[in-house]
DNA sequence: GTCGATCTTCACCAGATCTTCACCTGCCCT
DNA sequence: AGGGCAGGTGAAGATCTGGTGAAGATCGAC
């Protein structure tokens, strides 16, 4: 649910940011090559959105430096020139996506989407399910055994993370820095609000089991059986 | 490295077939929607070329049908209309790229090589396994003989460190050293109390082996035989 | 501006876990 | 056989983790 825009283009990222926004992204924006590097490395970010003419480091460059430092996150090209040749090496030295300027923000966003799923093999529809727990990406619809649960944006992202990774275990940290950016991450009270609150909102559906369990010493995980 | 194409137009089939079987793929092609799905279901892909405009069922039914029966082989649907509906549809449905007509041979066979990228980097094992001992790293879940084992974290952290090290003996000083924060180690009797209950955890599963054995003057070591 | 929804922080509690202590057992060596 | 020492055991205290309610902070709508 993190993603990053590297583009130094105020008029193509701030609308970009806006509209990925609006649809319950959490989205951080570089404005030049290095600074693109260091946040994609640092950040823990899903998707990155890298524009390949930046200053101070190509796009290029970027993707392949973070292809080589290990990190698999989904890269979706944008550029202004079209020749085949960008996008083949763009491809080849790691993007998972190519899109040429200008685009349009309703592909743009359909692609980002593609590439959350295909990070997540089990989810292709634009309904993600997790037992009893249905999250329908298109409206941010939220059920639960088919009773509608009522979420803030930021339950819904931590319900989706959730229902991404089924039976895995978040650490609270873990969490923070998955779903907050960088410079708005809270103590780990936080957390524990928020589980309490999802809980809390779960239970008032009428189900009395412990819908996200906590393994004590381990972290948080969202149950699929029931 | 199994690739689908269907396409009934072969014009377009034959060259894409060609290129693809020069760069080592082997490539299977169905001439209309019908064909296309069964053969997508039977035939283990790993990629799967899917033209829109198709005899029989379109494309966009084949995708959904395909998502619908579980298949999780990645997409590429290709059409000659560049409308953006298409595109957004296509996506949504659960394609993971999307290329019009006509496209280039080299850009998309750049695609191909990104989708399996994509694939194989995402079919990584999570379970580390040391004989009958199994522990799995995103579920943080511990089981011996199929049994499962409720660790705490340190003894988590313990048993990771001897699985990961199978055979090797380790002196309760050393497992200090390594498992623990400079400003935290603690005394001997640390080390001694959590083998302690490790070994009483699993001894209450029913395993009557001393499955820590300590090496008299040498320390401890995990048995990986039984 | 006010209002309400949402997000974050705080102080405090209960319980799980970690460490330490004192003491016991059993191996190795002379 | 007996001393010395590595390792085992149970219990008590210290520490950490997560839960809770309420209060403060932030943001957007009107």
């Amino acid at each position: 649910m993190k993603i990053l825009i590297v583009e130094d283009d105020k008029r193509i990222a701030v609308p970009l940011k806006e509209e990925l926004q609006h649809q319950n992204y959490v989205v951080d924006v570089a404005h030049d090559g290095l600074q693109g590097l260091e946040m994609a490395k640092a950040g823990q970010y899903d998707v990155v959105l890298l524009d390949l003419m930046l200053p101070k480091l190509s796009g290029f460059s970027v993707c392949k430096q973070l292809r080589e430092s290990g990190n698999s996150c989904a890269i979706l090209m944008l550029t202004a020139r079209s020749g085949k040749v960008d996008k083949v090496v763009g491809l080849d030295c790691g993007a998972d996506d190519f899109v040429t300027k200008p685009f349009d923000l309703d592909e743009l966003s359909a692609r980002v989407r593609a590439l959350f799923r295909r990070s997540v093999a089990h989810s292709r529809s634009s309904v993600i399910s997790c037992g009893p727990l249905q999250i329908n990406t298109v409206s941010c619809l939220v059920t639960y055994l088919g009773n509608v649960i009522d979420v803030t944006p930021t339950e819904y992202r931590l319900l989706m993370h959730f229902a991404h990774n089924p039976t895995a275990i978040f650490r609270g940290e873990e969490l923070l820095h998955k779903l907050w950016s960088p410079e708005s991450v809270g103590g780990r009270e936080t957390i524990k609000t928020h589980i309490k609150t999802l809980r809390k909102k779960i239970a008032a559906v009428g189900v009395s089991e412990q819908v996200i369990e906590t393994v004590y010493g381990f972290g948080y995980r969202l149950r699929s059986d029931v």
